[in-house]
DNA sequence: GACCAAATATGGTCAGACCATACACCTATC
DNA sequence: GATAGGTGTATGGTCTGACCATATTTGGTC
């Protein structure tokens, strides 16, 4: 047991939340009581209801807004991509992590999703296959660099999405961003587009034919291309994030 | 831009540090300035201070100890797993996740882990390869589930630390920890482990004979019979953690 | 009914105090 | 001189109470 379940006022506070989340039912949309009601039933200052706020937070659990009205105060929701994104990149500040294991993680992640999205049957999570359509258009037009990597962002999360894992998807949501840059960087050395689109349109006409091995093979061999720089070494991130 | 780099003061706060981080090149094992220190420099109160600190402390960065000396303060560490493990508990309890798509996941980290384990040369990472053997042993000789199971954990994440992506490791200790009761009480439902121990000593000689394939393929079936009633439903988390 | 102004609830921030802890230092003793 | 014990002090932990900023609600006025 490395934590006793925590001392501290604040993770108190954090295991009386929880408790209630799991108790009453609470759900995403939720509101969660004021920093001062909260305080004074719990018995403890706002400080500590506060501290224990900023970890929710970051954990993406709650949304705070200031003001008044239905809208304001700690709001339950769900987006564990931010934290997903935070913790990343300030790890591979720290040199915690290389580049090369973040973009391996993005490939498993993305062979495995393409191969199960390739599994699904046709008319199967049409939002998905909307987005990766238009993404592959989108990428057709785009003027820079800048614009194709958002474009092309959007087909692998779109195609991650279609394999209907929303864990798989909120890590492949941290990775993509994690990688923006890298990515940006590469299409400029590459200096053209037209083989990488030649990967994707391969690989959507692979999910859409239902083969998954051709799926997850072009996928293999697309992040091969767009990633050939990396190597072993212990890449640092960008210095802008 | 959802977020216009923080107004609020706690996430300056974090915007600094994180630059002095880069910028002095600061590391894991080093110390941060004291609260009241660095809220003077800042020239903002300590409370705000102390909330980012919260927010590096959830994400693993770094950890507070009271008192005085060189172990005392706000040391930079490396901790990702916890905030995983942290991340999914909630998101469970929030019902934003299923436990198939931990399970899911698992597998996919787990398959992944076991090729590439598979394709590593004879004496590559002798501590994970003795963790995997010394396991294997120690749940022949397990008398209750639970120990069974704890030593089950410690197998399959000596798997995945074999395949070298310390991300990957990070990601399936989470789960793992997540999983942990619900696997307790599959142990429980089946009565026996020998046929999981056929499993593990199966893909524990695919992995050193070097059959990236069928390591693969024993670590799908092994999850197949281990996890057997999770279907498709919206599974909660049992009730205590 | 529309519009504008005041009241109010909410989070954000600050200053200052006191407590608990754990090491640092110094003194008394042998 | 070495050791043991007490005291000092820097550190995080907590609380109180105040004030500010913001956004909605309320109510009055035209």
């Amino acid at each position: 047991m490395p934590k006793p379940t925590g001392s501290r006022t604040f993770e108190q506070v954090l295991a009386e939340i929880e408790r209630r989340i799991t108790a009453s039912g609470l759900t995403v949309g939720d509101r969660l009581p004021g920093e001062r009601q909260l305080a004074e039933e719990l018995q403890v200052s706002r400080s500590s209801v506060r501290e224990a706020f900023r970890v929710l937070e970051t954990l993406g659990l709650v949304e705070v807004q200031v003001g008044r009205g239905p809208n304001a105060g700690a709001i339950l929701s769900y987006d564990p991509g931010a934290t997903l994104t935070d913790l990343l990149r300030l790890n591979l500040r720290l040199s915690s992590l290389t580049m090369r294991e973040v973009v391996d993680t993005r490939l498993m992640i993305e062979q495995w999703s393409a191969a199960q999205a390739a599994r699904m049957p046709a008319g199967h999570d049409p939002e998905s296959s909307r987005a990766m359509a238009a993404a592959l258009a989108a990428m057709d037009g785009a003027a820079t660099p800048e614009e194709f990597v958002r474009h092309d962002m959007a087909f692998h999360i779109a195609l991650t999405d279609r394999a209907g894992n929303t864990l798989n998807s909120a890590i492949m949501r941290a990775l993509s961003i994690t990688l923006r840059q890298y990515a940006t960087e590469a299409v400029h050395r590459l200096g053209h587009t037209a083989d990488l689109q030649t990967d994707h349109r391969l690989i959507h006409s692979a999910i859409t034919a239902g083969s998954a091995a051709d799926a997850a093979t072009a996928v293999a061999e697309h992040l091969a291309r767009a990633y050939p720089p990396i190597a072993d070494g212990r890449e640092v991130l960008p210095s802008s994030a």
